[in-house]
DNA sequence: AAGGGGAGCAACCGCATGGCA
DNA sequence: CTGCCATGCGGTTGCTCCCCT
C-alpha cells in the first residue's frame, strides 16, 4: 500500500492563491503561529491543502521576504554557493535569508544557469578549450580555480559576518540574522501585518498594471530555515581536527574533471571542503586574487 | 490587431526525513 | 524496532505576461 494522500484531493482548490485565502492564512498564522499545517484548511475553512498552505506561507506571505531583482551580489553568492553545494536550494537559501529556495532555484534555472552556459560557450569559443584535446595550461586553470576558490570563500564570509558561533547558542537564528532582541513571535506578527499591506498594495498596484513587488523591510522569522543541516559547515560542535590537505593536490583533481567533462564540476572540492572540517576554510586569510584576471 | 512562442514564476507533486507513539 | 504522520525539499508543471512577427 502506498502513501496516503496528505488531503482529501477531491475537494482541494488549485491554481493561484487569491487575496481572500493570503489574508485568511496570514490572519490565522499571526494567531497562532506556523506550523501544524494540517490543521490549517480545517481551522480556517480554507480548500487548499496543507501543504499548498505551507508553500504560500514560506514562499510568498511569510516575513521578510525579499522580492524583485536580484542584486549583483546575491547573484554572485548563489552561483559560488551552488558551484559548492549543488543544487541544494534550501542549504544557498539560507545563506540569502530574504530568498526563498523556490525563488533562488527558479532565478538559477531561467537566468544562472543560461548565463553560465553562455560564458563557458563563449570562454570555449576563444579557443581556451577543444573538445578533443584540452588546451588550457594547467598553471591557469589552478589559478582560475583559485580564485573560484577564494571568492567562495570570500561569500561565505561575507554572508556569514555576524558571530554564527555565538548567535547559536544564546537567541538561535533570531541572532544569527541580526535580529534586535525583541519577541520573535511578535516580530512575525508585526511584519506578517506588514505582508498584508504590502499585499494589498501589489494588489492594486497589479489591477492597475502588473507591477512588481515592493521589496520586504521587515527582518527575517525564524521559519524555513535550519542551520543544524549546515554545522559541518559551519564548524558547529564539529570537533577540530588537523587538517593537512594540499590544496594544490586538491585542485588538480577538480582540474582534471574540469577538463574531462567541459564544464565546471566542484564534486571534489565541495568533499574537499566538507571533509577538511570547515573552521580551516573559514580561518584561512582571504586574498582577493579576482584582480588579476 | 492577432497569435505564436518564449520567459518568468507560482504552485504542485512525490519522495525523503525526522519525530513520536 | 516499526509504522505513522507532519514537514522539508527538489524537480517539474502550467499559467500569465510580454515580445516579436
Amino acid at each position: 500500500m502506498g502513501r496516503p494522500p496528505c488531503c482529501d484531493k477531491e475537494n482541494v482548490k488549485k491554481g493561484p492563491w487569491t487575496p481572500d485565502e493570503d489574508i485568511l492564512l496570514v490572519s490565522y498564522i499571526e494567531e497562532h503561529g506556523p506550523g501544524n499545517w494540517r490543521s490549517v484548511p480545517v481551522k480556517t475553512g480554507l480548500l487548499r491543502c496543507s501543504k499548498s498552505c505551507r508553500l504560500r506561507w514560506t514562499n510568498y506571505l511569510r516575513p521578510g521576504i525579499k522580492r524583485g531583482d536580484f542584486s549583483a551580489h546575491e547573484e554572485t553568492t548563489i552561483i559560488q554557493l551552488q558551484a559548492v553545494l549543488g543544487n541544494k536550494w534550501a542549504a544557498i537559501a539560507s545563506y540569502l535569508p530574504e530568498r526563498t529556495d523556490n525563488d533562488i532555484k527558479n532565478f538559477w534555472n531561467t537566468h544562472l544557469k543560461k548565463k553560465l552556459k553562455h560564458e563557458i560557450g563563449a570562454f570555449q569559443n576563444d579557443g581556451c578549450s577543444s573538445s578533443s584535446q584540452p588546451s588550457i595550461p594547467r598553471g591557469q586553470w589552478e589559478r582560475s580555480l583559485q580564485t573560484d576558490f577564494q571568492m567562495t570563500r570570500k561569500a561565505f564570509s561575507d554572508a556569514l559576518s555576524v558571530d554564527i558561533k555565538h548567535s547559536k547558542h544564546s537567541n538561535g537564528l533570531s541572532s544569527f540574522y541580526s535580529m534586535p532582541s525583541i519577541d520573535t513571535q511578535s516580530a512575525i506578527y508585526a511584519a506578517s501585518t506588514e505582508n498584508i499591506s504590502r499585499l494589498l498594495e501589489g494588489w492594486m498596484s497589479k489591477s492597475s498594471k502588473s507591477g512588481g513587488s515592493s521589496v520586504a523591510t521587515a527582518y527575517t522569522s525564524s521559519n524555513g530555515v535550519s542551520l543544524d543541516a549546515y554545522e559541518p559547515f559551519l564548524g558547529l560542535d564539529s570537533p577540530m581536527t588537523d587538517v593537512s590537505h594540499s590544496q594544490s593536490v586538491n585542485f588538480e583533481e577538480n582540474i582534471t574533471i574540469f577538463q574531462d567533462e567541459s564544464k565546471p564540476s566542484f564534486s571534489l572540492l565541495e568533499e574537499w571542503l566538507l571533509e577538511s572540517e570547515s573552521q580551516e576554510f573559514f580561518d584561512m586569510p582571504y586574498q582577493d586574487t579576482s584582480h588579476q584576471w
